[in-house]
DNA sequence: GTAGAAACTGGGAGCGCTTCCAGCCAGACG
DNA sequence: CGTCTGGCTGGAAGCGCTCCCAGTTTCTAC
């Protein structure tokens, strides 16, 4: 309301009697300024309510004063699902302790590819977290070539990213995979996530090792993209197919939860004639009827370790890339 | 790698013969600039890959280029609740029509608050877009009083602001209660969310005024939080203050379900012995045995509309405020 | 008492862009 | 053919801050 005009620096540094750069210096405490003009300064400060301005503090220094989370995808839907909600989550505890800003990029349109392109291209951020979410992305290309610092969440499938920190989605469903084994099951399916994601990819390769060590067969193979339906429908086909299977490792809990629908429809008790493992722990898992055995992974770690890197990244270091542990929540369905 | 500088306007000028000024008129395609400049300049534009630098544009115009998404609360973990996804889902959807930035702020702790508050006073953003998760909460009155456009998700406590956007909450909770009473029942019970938030306070009245209406008794209240735990105790509670209620209407979804289980743990049946209509409709409702009846509400357009509102805020409009309607969904848990 | 180092200090030049303004020039009109 | 519009043009002044640099002061050590 009270069109009160923004109180500069030149502002406090007259009220202080101090020249500009003395004030600027006391501000951002720089060394080579006396007591008494620092008190001076800081009095003035306090007494005008002076804030820095932020936009053109970044002119003057070429740093932006934030640093984006972008998630790429073909589906405009995605950051609807609560994993991002958690990863961001994680990302803002960590920036929350530092003078960056989080800004969050959905790159599902056109639109947005093309502004986190220019994000890339000519740094209009300190930083980027990349989240990419479909196997092809020629924006994961960009990224890894990008003059600005960028980590990676999840390993893309084309490459490896310099830095990134993802989960241990092969250890994880190798973990599951063998769980299924240990408590005497033979036949054992999969139903696979999107297999042009790291995180799908991963999953299956995990089954396939878990199996080769036990001298299993790992022909068994519903593909599926993550989602409740297409959870389903892989179950039916694999019932189709092998209608021998006692268990199933399922890459998604959403999926998990289509497949035990068409399972108890079909007449299959779970986990007594199938049992299954699902991956993600949703809150959902738990719910559900036999609760569901399932792989959870770090998600608000993922996003804080994320941040975390950038931030090395950004003070000129050099992490090395992180895995996060992934481990077995044993319920009733196996 | 290549540490290749920005492209500057005044390069893009030279490039295209002309001066400083016309090039920016250019860019910003304002009149007063003959076709065969426009055209010089926007080939030096493709040639050079040139794209503005946002932060000098900042400073030079005195606006930002950015709104701020703001979840003001006491819990950290508040922005894991999928809602919040699907909020900044809806938003994200028209500001990507537009320049603007999105950034996040979730303002759960000093730092975050007082981060958000200089938002507030010093015009950091163009605009604010708040969602305050308690009643007493400072950076409401602030927001309201502060000369950024800013509009609320939601309704305080403790007085309307001029711009916000809400769901119905109070009627739909009335409808899923009138729901009740329409199925016979008359020892209807309610489970209250957080009452210190615009949406547990509106559903509490809901219920009230739909007992009063039909002529029944509205004492029957158990006080819970929003959380699971906190509805499997007020159930509790309830059922040894009024072990004759029939029926339940549970302020949020999740709480339900911590009902629900304490109802079968006391052998009551569902819906049989007492029927139960929770709130929000999360992906959870549909799959807990029985299915929950709940009321739905339009999430991402709340998103959305807050993004428009904000959106004409800033052109200097004045919209009016908005609420969204909420409709029941009945499934078998009533 | 003095040279030299060390610590302060403020002026001023930017950072890249917008925008006001005064000067131009071409066309319209009488 | 002279005067008036009115749309181009580019110079220059900022937007608010940082930081280099040269000049000044204060100390320390001879």
């Amino acid at each position: 309301m009270t069109l009160k005009r923004q109180v500069t620096l030149d502002e406090v540094a007259e009220r202080a009697g101090v020249s500009r750069s003395a004030a600027s210096r006391v501000i951002n405490n720089a060394p080579h300024v006396s007591k008494a003009k620092r008190d001076a300064v800081q009095r003035a400060v306090s007494d005008l309510g002076y804030v820095p301005n932020a936009t053109a503090r970044a002119l003057a220094t070429q740093q932006v004063g934030a640093v984006v989370l972008a998630i790429s995808s073909d589906n405009p839907q995605v950051f609807a699902d609560p994993f991002f909600a958690e990863v961001a989550t994680g990302v803002n505890s960590v920036l929350e302790e530092t003078e960056l800003e989080l800004v969050l990029q959905l790159a599902t349109t056109t639109r947005g590819q093309t502004r986190l392109e220019q994000v890339l291209r000519t740094r209009q951020a300190d930083g980027v977290m990349l989240m990419s979410m479909h196997g092809d992305d020629p924006i994961a290309q960009l990224a890894e070539e990008s003059d600005v610092p960028v980590v990676f969440g999840g390993t893309p499938i084309s490459f490896e990213p310099r830095y990134y920190v993802d989960a241990d989605n092969r250890g994880g469903a190798r973990l599951a995979t063998e769980h299924l084994v240990e408590t005497g099951r033979s036949r054992i399916a999969t139903i696979t996530g999107r297999m042009d994601e790291g995180a799908g990819m991963a999953r299956y390769k995990g089954y396939q090792e878990a199996l080769a060590m036990a001298g299993l067969d790992a022909r068994r193979v519903g593909y599926g993209d993550f989602s409740e339906e297409s959870g389903g429908r892989a179950m039916e086909q694999l019932l189709a197919e092998h209608p021998d299977l006692d268990a199933v490792f399922v890459a998604s809990d959403q999926m998990a939860i289509g497949a035990m629908r068409v399972l108890k429809d079909a007449g299959r008790t779970i986990p007594g004639d199938v049992a299954i493992v699902g991956f993600n722990d949703v809150a959902l898992a738990r719910h559900t009827e036999p609760p569901l055995s399932t792989v959870s992974q770090p998600i608000q770690s993922l996003g804080r370790e994320m941040a975390r890197m950038l931030l090395a990244l950004i003070a000129g270091e050099s992490p090395t890339p992180l895995i996060l542990p992934t481990r077995l929540v044993k319920r009733q369905s196996s």
